[in-house]
DNA sequence: TAGATTGTTAATCGATTAACAATC
DNA sequence: TAGATTGTTAATCGATTAACAATC
């Protein structure tokens, strides 16, 4: 508390099940449930007690032998751990259909993080606002960019002007990028956070999967 | 070729690779590229020369040795693999943002899933038609589902209709889903493929691995 | 033929699962 | 105290990487 978070060194695929277990503690948590063991949380995720004891004691050990844990406390822990109450600044890139999706159906707040301000690309949009955001052209982005100091971009524009807008944010020292754009941005930048989301690939996948159980 | 396609046993990952090489041959023949080496691609890609020839050979030999891949006879067989030429047929749960995001913003046809239907939660639109996809009433669905038999569906819902819909949709046959919704499809339904697109776990998945950075 | 690069087997690494002693 | 369930170490499993013989 007020002290620089530990850099703890755990997988993706953890930190990921951190957020999973965020999202079920606050259903327990709504359903008045106060307690819960590794092996009940395992039976409702589908996964197993060990493995969610060893994801929540790459943390810390939240629990309580002969108990199981508390909802609320390791609800909280989590909550710490993953940082949605301290304050990260977004901008988002590209108004189309999706980055207007993304805006009006995510609840960034919840995460804590706010979006600043969004950019039009080629003018995409008529708008100058949406959910409260304000829409500038492109060319402000460096400006702005330099004054707001965002730790996070939001990148929901083709490919093309993606590669670019990428590698223009990485000088401005924005290195954490939510990426929707079919770029790979890992590439030649290693200071770069990337998390993917290439829907694309995703839908792929899936059919493929079905195919295999056809 | 009108046989049925062998059911090869691979990892999810490889299979959301070979996707993406699908993705980096259709760039490379843009450029005018007709031939490449693992090692280029892996320099290209980011990965392992060797990782990327153990995935293509887990489907088969497409290359040539001391010469490298053709990249058009690459690609049309991981088109092949991916079956993007075989039709599938989906339907779309949800048109508030997301769902309307998502037919305008994806190619569906380009990866051989056309979409037959739309339904609509709650009176969420009032249009009835988003880029030439009908849009019915969600008690359509279970008439609707029984005369088109879509393997495929999009669940770009809230949690709780959507626990409710899917659970429908495997009763009528439906396996594949393509899941946007914060809701666990796997428990419960092992028969069914999902494909998980948790946006929230995405983003403070990226949240956390920025705050190790700083 | 010599050089290059594959296909494939073996070695390594990391992640998941099992087991159990510690302890509430 | 006895029973339950954690925290943690050890065993297993799978995925990635390295190595190299086959061969174009």
């Amino acid at each position: 508390m007020g002290t620089d978070a530990p850099k703890i060194q755990v997988s993706t695929s953890v930190v990921r099940r951190m957020s999973k277990y965020l999202r079920h503690l606050e259903e327990l948590e709504n359903d008045g449930i106060s307690r819960i063991s590794s092996q009940m949380m395992a039976n409702q995720l589908g996964l197993t007690a060990s493995q969610i004891r060893q994801d929540l004691n790459s943390f810390g050990g939240f629990g309580q032998q002969g108990y199981g844990y508390s909802v609320e406390y390791l609800k909280s822990n989590i909550e710490s751990i993953l940082g949605v109450h301290r304050k990260c600044h977004a901008v988002l890139i590209g108004v189309g259909d999706l980055g207007r999706a993304l805006i009006q159906h995510i609840d960034f707040g919840k995460y804590g993080v706010s979006i600043a301000y969004a950019f039009d690309i080629g003018g995409q949009t008529s708008d100058s606002r949406i959910d409260g955001v304000e829409i500038l052209p492109i060319d402000a982005l460096e400006q702005t960019v330099r004054s707001c100091q965002p730790q996070m971009a939001i990148l929901a524009v083709p490919p093309e002007p993606g590669r670019e807008i990428a590698k223009k944010l990485i000088e401005l020292q924005v290195f954490g990028f939510w990426n929707f754009t079919n770029v790979d941005l890992h590439i030649g930048n290693p200071d770069a956070v990337v998390e993917d989301v290439h829907l694309a690939d995703s839908l792929l996948t899936l059919r493929f999967m079905i195919g295999q159980k056809t």
